[in-house]
DNA sequence: CACTCCCTCTGACTAAAGTCAAAGAGTATG
DNA sequence: CATACTCTTTGACTTTAGTCAGAGGGAGTG
């Protein structure tokens, strides 16, 4: 109750105060709504992104994107190859107009911080870091979709695309264990985008084989890794599997690291996965069953379904700050947060 | 500039997320301006309260208290000695109302919350504090004040109270320096409000002595006490003097960590002060004068002159979170946070 | 090539938020 | 006790925000 009440007061504090100061600022002459537009818009968006993106009605949109045309900030274009879409992109005017917020915005934070000694402002760079990586991770659902759904399709794409990038020996597609041999896939979700998923295999009754385990670069960092790793134990102790195994490239230090600290042992080599360079187990409890809602929960992918909301995390040595989403050092304008 | 940018992606994703979410709690069937008043009606208040407050326009607070008392949830009543002035008071049906609502944002926080490991959660709530204790610190402004305004002697006044509290033997407002006797005296704000001050006496053009260095109890743990007496020590270096002197209580040991932590010194009595127990002092720098926008800064109290924005803090041991703002477990309703 | 989706635009609204000015009732003060 | 000032209320707006339904042009598919 003490962490709700300390999250609750600082919402507050911080949406009423920071937040409500930052909307001054960026709003000034326009309306707020157009000005967060402009800013989504960054460097060039389609309708239909910044629809979903924004949440707004299909006609509010039109309007203010026709409105922000009228004063010569952005161009309307019709996509070349689907001229059912349209493309908006800053004009020059557009862009001063952007350079201009984001001065206004920089000017605020800089306030802020002048205001605090040197080592206060590192302390505070990264109080705020830990806080939005947390919120970020708390904020992430994880629910089984079916193997074959776009939004496995679109994890395991990219995890192939990734391997392929980082094994000497490449990798494609059509080494990915074929959906079919999935028993359960588990994605991630921040914000209804997928990213992160883990897949389990159920070679037998009695072990259970955990695929696939992947992050999007986006949200690496956050400790989600680990979160999808215990589910996926979790969902196969619910299916009754005494064990789980995996196995790992040995390009890939982190997972390694994952696993080992997550209480996995390494095991002699098993199956005839020829990328594989480490092989792991763990054996389940198998206590008083844990409630929970899992189950038969393969290969559902209706949605309909929430995350089980089990607990993550073994204990507090999570290991953020490997690669987290700092680094980029862009300051904002091109780049959507969401 | 990382500074900035990390703070600024956090404003963004906090704002645009939890705050955005908070707010769709909050708001459900009532507009959400309504429902925010009637959260900072709290327990009661008056309309010119709410009004300076909230930042609204007094027509508009007025339909909008007509448009709760319609409903049947609060309660307007005459002042009892200024008859100008309206009071709003929830009904049981408000506070029925306002339960609910915390009932709603509490179960949003702990929703959120549900998602992270026992170590995350105790990581967030800890990385939240820091984050908020920083940013409350930051938009304070210390400026001088006239030591007979309003503002100047409420934080006094405050500071004898408390201090007679505290003092076995007492203390009485007349045991403070009076107004002629101070040669400077800062006030801290938080949004207008004072929440510190701390007064510089001029004995003689070599030293200065620093007299009723005083922190509001809501402002208590942010570091805005080394800040104050660092403002005083410049703008003593400011005026020419080489060294400050103070004295302390003996039952006051939080101040003397502070002096001690800030580079004092313990010395031998001065003066006639009954109330000292201990006496410290400090050299001021005397190298190339600050460029600050200090000087006669004594006494304008007009309100013009802004912080002077000096570099608070000595080093990294601020030593906050002996008696943060924390500690009151109160959930919210009957507290005005700002 | 008919049929069904998709995406966008337009018209027609409603609700909420915010602004301005004038007036009425009260207080404080010289 | 006249005068200036405060606080609140009321009327009369304007601007933003948000919603809904229908029309029109295009894409994709059997």
């Amino acid at each position: 109750m003490a962490h709700v009440t300390t999250l609750r007061r600082f919402n507050r504090y911080f949406t009423r105060r920071i937040g409500a100061l930052d909307e001054h600022y960026l709003g000034r002459d326009r309306p707020l709504n157009e000005a967060r537009l402009l800013y989504e818009i960054g460097s060039g968006a389609s309708l239909r992104e910044l629809r979903t993106r924004l949440g707004l009605d299909a006609g509010y949109l039109s309007r203010m994107v026709r409105a922000l045309e009228g004063q010569g900030l952005v161009r309307v274009t019709v996509h070349p190859t689907d001229s059912r879409l349209r493309l908006v992109a800053p004009t020059p005017a557009g862009r001063d107009e952007l350079a201009e917020q984001n001065r206004r915005a920089d000017a605020l934070a800089e306030g802020l911080l002048r205001g605090l000694s040197g080592s206060q402002r590192d302390r505070l760079t990264e109080a705020v870091a830990v806080t939005e990586r947390l919120l970020r991770l708390a904020s992430i659902t994880v629910r089984p979709a079916g193997p074959a759904s776009p939004d496995a399709r679109a994890c395991l794409t990219a995890y192939a695309a990734e391997l392929d990038e980082r094994f000497p020996e490449g990798y494609a597609v059509t080494d990915l264990v074929p959906p079919e041999r999935i028993a359960v896939l588990l994605v991630a979700y921040e914000e209804e985008r997928p990213v992160g998923c883990g897949a389990l295999c159920a070679p037998d009754t009695d072990t259970a084989e955990i695929k696939h385990l992947w992050v999007h670069l986006d949200a690496r960092g956050l400790g989600l890794g680990r979160r999808l790793l215990t589910e996926l134990e979790h969902t196969a102790a619910g299916r009754g599997h005494r064990t789980v195994r995996l196995d790992t490239h040995t390009a890939l230090k982190e997972a390694a690291a994952l696993y080992r600290t997550g209480g996995y042992t390494e095991i002699p080599a098993y199956g005839d996965n020829p990328h594989a360079g480490h092989w792991f187990e763990k054996s389940l409890p198998t206590g008083p069953p844990v409630s929970r809602p899992a189950g038969g929960t393969a290969c559902r992918g209706d949605g309909t379904q929430r995350s089980p909301g089990g607990r993550p995390g073994i204990g507090g040595t999570e290991g953020h700050g490997t690669e987290g989403p700092e680094g980029t050092g862009r300051s904002g304008a091109g780049r959507a947060p969401r």
